[in-house]
DNA sequence: CTGAAAGCGCTTACAG
DNA sequence: CTGAAAGCGCTTACAG
């Protein structure tokens, strides 16, 4: 057990115990080489009677590794940070490095002083998580430690940025619903402004055009919202009622949509399949039909983002990587019997 | 700006550019009091020239304080952890203290590891979040550091747990219903292991025995799901179809609810009044119509929590505190017009 | 108001 | 294989 008491039990006391010097008793602690089995032993053991517990500050001073990174998210209450997070958490846990968590609340200001505050710190490395796939001003580049924007992306192209493949993502969503057999697709999305949106409007037209296809209408572009959804699809469906699927900019618009396809009575997806983006498993595996999404594996993303850090030679692979997605069928497109 | 060169700048060397001891470039920078203004003035500027970085690892083993704390979640993927998380950030950003993020994904052995890693960090005090406000097994006294458990509580009661008020959060919601003249009250809920399930529906009894009322039907335990929230609202149908409101023990039971009203063109809350609790804003704020529910307030939750760390007498005031919640009125109960 | 000295707890060359 | 010594960067009594 930890105890309060262990506080006060330095590697001098653990030492004098076992008597043997200092030096001897921290290569014994650590090292594997340079130390007789008996002597480790000896301070194995003295040190177990103590209940020491090696203070990592004093190890961090000494010039060797800290094992912290910093994490400043732009808005903890988006949807995307958590998952990116538990990323960082699993990667980061692997080798035991701890990650400070910050929010800068949007604000640019509280970001630069915690950016200094854990360069203080003396953190190893620092990611940068953003709320939405967009450009974002760099931090610079004589940050002293590597950075890494993640979700987000940084307008030097000098600086490392791990971020969604919008049109990858949409081109998945886009072959499922020709894979199976739809030609008559609508198109609803999110803030046009956001490169997402734009994006994946992109690698939708573009997939259907390598299958000689158009879209139905012109695509809709509104907010993120499963109001947008329903207001969007009743639109759609007065202005091209031969459509045959629904591809949504996201799962809360999908949500929305299905709403409305329900009301009137239309069969989901016999009569109009139905796709969204995102996998939010809380929206998409509780509609009626479930939904067929396209996850962005952001957990993958946060895992990616932290081993940057500790990538020996990061510095030659600035720039942006786009990480693709992965679909999820679920009944909203092939239904279950 | 914070440059790389930076890391490389000690105290010392700042105090030879100022032409003043170590000792007295140290209380330049910190404390307000034993030195000259005219001193104080040179030493900034040296330190300002040099782009000086005050080593925060230093200055904790200096036996001083280290300005971090613990924060352990049981797991991320919850719902519940980022607004506390956030209310966390909150109150220790104030004070200029910083957060390691863990998390222990649900494996207890974990939890211990992590725990210890903590301490040998040096943490000043440690936040156990829980994903459920259930008991859980005390970590022990002896920590060496203060430790609060938010949303969990303690199975000890010598430790300090901050966690909702879950009877109190469900008695809102049901005089709520009484106030706007229902008198015929379902409640559907999550599971019945849960001592949130529990509770709530012990508030909902005693609130309606207050005024002289009871549940229409048994309370009807499942899951905390859409799903569920369909399947029960309509046995409750079945059952007592003379019901004008329906408390449901969390938002996205009340989603279920909703939906399935829809669909039988009962009119919302006109016929029927469906109330929530959580106020998670994505289910609530979109549904149709919008859903009154109780906000948990789960970022002053965390507030708190950190707060608890650092309060003088904490020692006394040990035991569970539990943190009311509010209403907040949409349209399922009084539509706008 | 200022400074020399000791110490925080550890690690790392460098001798033996 | 072991240990004495120096040093990491800072702060804190203690003299002056």
């Amino acid at each position: 057990m930890t105890t309060a008491k262990d506080a006060g039990v330095s590697l001098a006391d653990v030492a004098k115990r076992a008597n043997v010097s200092q030096a001897t008793a921290s290569k014994a602690l650590n090292a594997k080489f340079d130390v007789s089995p008996k002597t480790r032993a000896r301070v194995e053991r003295a040190a177990r009677e103590l209940g020491y517990v090696p203070n990592t500050l004093a190890r961090g001073l000494t010039g060797g590794r800290t094992g912290t990174v910093g994490v400043i998210t732009s808005d903890l209450d988006g949807r995307f940070a958590l998952p990116i997070l538990m990323g960082v958490e699993d990667a980061l846990g692997a080798d035991r490095v701890f990650a400070f968590l910050c929010d800068a609340r949007g604000d640019d200001l509280r970001e630069r002083q915690l950016l200094k505050s854990l360069i203080q710190r003396r953190v190893e490395g620092i990611i940068i998580v953003g709320n939405q796939t967009d450009e974002r001003p760099s931090l610079g580049q004589d940050i002293g430690v590597p950075i890494v924007y993640a979700y987000c992306m940084s307008d030097d192209p000098r600086d490392r940025s791990i971020t969604v493949d919008n049109y990858q993502v949409a081109s998945v969503a886009a072959q499922h619903l020709i894979d199976i057999g739809r030609r008559r697709i609508a198109h609803i999305s999110g803030e046009a402004p956001h490169s997402a949106a734009r994006r994946r409007k992109d690698g939708v037209v573009d997939t259907l055009a390598s299958s000689g296809l158009e879209l139905s209408g012109e695509p809709l572009f509104g907010d993120w919202s499963e109001g947008w959804g329903r207001a969007a699809t009743a639109m759609v469906l007065d202005r091209n009622p031969e459509i045959d699927a629904i591809l949504c900019g996201s799962d809360q618009i999908a949500r929305g949509a299905l709403d409305v396809l329900r009301e009137r009575n239309i069969s989901v997806p016999q009569q109009i399949a139905v796709i969204g983006i995102d996998n939010w498993e809380l929206l998409a595996a509780n509609s009626r039909p479930s939904l067929t999404t396209v996850d962005l594996n952001l957990e993958r993303l946060g895992r990616i983002a932290a081993q940057c850090l500790y990538d020996p030679d990061a510095a030659d692979r600035s720039g942006i990587s786009y990480e693709p997605g992965a679909i999820v069928i679920r009944d909203s497109t092939i239904p279950r019997y």
